[in-house]
DNA sequence: ACTAATGCAACCAGAATTGTTACGTAACAT
DNA sequence: ATGTTACGTAACAATTCTGGTTGCATTAGT
């Protein structure tokens, strides 16, 4: 894995366990499957518990499910749960050197990035965790 | 200017240009106003020239413009123009240790960021960049 | 010639990312 | 009770990415 591991970590994760989601994975099984280890496992899936998606148990047999049914939750819940966002900068100074009419450019080209954001967010809504494992693919429609 | 720095300065000399298409500006000027470095902004403009969508001169009255008509660029040709893909990572090499079914999940995975990434692309091919700049510029004027 | 601009390579510093080790805590089995 | 299992978290190292900077060659105009 290279890039965009994290999401790809997570989306790959889901899907596995939307496939079955009685079962009770551990981080140990879910980072050899995915070729990577436990603790960056729980790095990932503990923003996911933390946005609602997952439940971890501690403990002999413990491990990670799904807190829902996994037709309710959508990409976009996965990609909003990792909290970082792909074109959209977070608002940060505006160097007071510049001009107001800059930081209107710059202003407004953050406006414009927010944007773009917003549509893919509302494209990943459509998109339930359950259509990425291989046998049906629904979103398909453009 | 902090994360994506890269394609908001991109749009940012993008939409500048866009709303006065025949002056020339030098790197220095554009990177003054962007809070920059005159090297960083050749480096991002040297990717949009490479794309056809500005052109560069040397020498004394030298500078930047764009190499077509404002409206007949898009969002799209920006993004693409950097090469950078956000949500789709760069294909590399599958874990040999993995099986089957899991090399699989991982191209479905690598799929469906794809097609997240078109869906995105699609998107910005329907803004033009004379939509960023807002209305009222005074340094356009001067 | 001289000046002004791009083109490009090299390098540095800081941030981000991933992998790893270590240790604390909680739940379950025996 | 004790031991085992697994999560939770902090700390650290190695790597990569990124932006900034300097330097120099090249080109074009005065």
């Amino acid at each position: 894995m290279k890039r965009n591991s994290r999401l790809s970590l997570a989306l790959h994760t889901m899907s596995h366990m939307a496939s079955d989601p009685d079962r009770v994975r551990t981080s140990a099984d879910i980072a050899e499957h995915a070729g990577t280890n436990p603790v960056v496992v729980r790095r990932v899936l503990g923003k996911l518990r933390k946005a609602g998606l997952l439940t971890s148990e501690k403990g002999h047999a413990g491990g990670w499910k799904l807190a829902m049914e996994p037709q309710k939750i959508t990409l976009a819940d996965v990609y909003l749960a990792l909290d970082e966002r792909f074109v959209s900068g977070t608002e940060e100074d505006t160097a007071p050197s510049l001009c107001s009419v800059e930081t209107g450019l710059q202003k407004r080209v953050a406006d414009v990035l927010g944007e773009i954001e917003e549509n893919l967010v509302h494209r990943l809504r459509k998109m339930p965790i359950t259509d990425v494992h291989p046998k049906s693919c629904t979103y398909c429609d453009s």
